[in-house]
DNA sequence: ACCTGAACACCGTTCAAGT
DNA sequence: ACCTGAACACCGTTCAAGT
């Protein structure tokens, strides 16, 4: 079967491959990638840019489902409704997250995300050049939450008593629940804290 | 040489190659660090508990060097004192980042240091049920910029024109000085919520 | 154009052998 | 106790060969 009369193979199944593999459980990796598609790793370089090209079309594929239309009306209100699709994205595929650390962003739907937020902020009154900058403060949160889903249960493992820590740790709620409350609050913190700013940038 | 009269290697010997190494910007891993000790792969495993090992002990090294004694004080002084020194930590370690994400901690000092924190939200007012919420939510904070530190300096590459984003990108600061402003602007933020919500937890 | 199979340089880890 | 060297099962990627 050297080439199909219909290919077996494309980005987006590949991609979607991915998503469902790094969703089991399993490692990431181009192999079993290829082994969970029925294909040769060396027929995946046919569609895709290796193993880093894969991860952006996961992120792009994602991002297509949980960021769809752009989100409109007040600055807050977008902020809402992006950190929410992340916070979504995040809650659901976990054991993304890891990968897509440190990596430039090319995609063009989650560079358009990214562009709706700035541009609500930059119509909110925020001053140009503090608009990335909380962008960035939102994206770290947001990747920051997304690390606390695909986290190991237990964050912390003290090897010798704490003062506190044990004490928490034994009565904190565990596992999603937890890390929906984080994030509410976590959330709840930045718009406060935004909202502040932007009352005290304007009584200047 | 089989066997050295003085050991060649030891934990922290091990665990400061392996930091010099990520810092010199290459890939970690435990053949390249042998080589950089001069060693051979195999060597390592007297010391060490496999490359998971050697990491959980870098962020040891890192966390007794940028966390020395710990902070004490109002609950408030004590989070500027350790985001500050997670912030210089990743700021002079970026790479090393990456590698701690999703890791559960055991190193003493490190769980420490989570303990005081934890122990000055408790002292300062915050309900029991929420301390560890907060401590996560500075975790995650403070992991974000750490990732923002690591970062290449375009962590957006649009594609196509933007509304906003091209135009704010061209005329943003770059580098340590970009990610030293996000920080700032982010503890400010988070500080202000937490004061005001302290406030209003109170004053129920 | 698209898949296979062989080949390459590389992983991390184990373990017997040597002192 | 501590290092070496061989061995293992695995990476990600390239490329000629086949249809």
């Amino acid at each position: 079967m050297a080439r199909p009369k219909v290919p077996l193979l494309s980005a987006d199944r590949i991609a979607d491959a991915a998503i469902d593999l790094v969703d089991s459980g399993a490692a990431f990796g181009v192999n079993a990638l290829a082994r969970s598609l029925g294909v040769t790793p060396s027929s995946l370089y046919n569609h895709v840019d290796g193993r880093d090209g894969i991860i952006e079309l996961m992120r792009g594929r994602l991002g297509h489902r949980y960021l769809p239309e752009l989100p409109t009306g007040a600055w807050d209100e977008v902020v809402v409704a992006t950190m929410q699709g992340l916070r979504r994205l995040y809650a659901e595929h976990p054991a993304i997250v890891p990968l897509l650390v440190g990596k430039t962003i090319t995609d063009d739907t989650v560079i358009a995300s990214y562009d709706a937020l700035a541009s609500a902020l930059v119509e909110g009154g925020f001053p140009d050049d503090e608009v990335l900058s909380v962008v960035a403060v939102l994206d770290a949160f947001a990747l920051g939450f997304g690390l606390d889903y695909a986290s190991p249960d237990d964050i912390w493992q003290p090897g010798a008593p704490t003062r506190s820590l044990d004490r928490l740790i034994a009565s904190a709620e565990r596992g999603d629940a937890r890390s929906d409350r984080v994030f509410e609050l976590g959330l709840e913190l930045v718009l406060d804290a935004l909202r502040l700013r932007l009352v005290r940038l304007q009584g200047d």
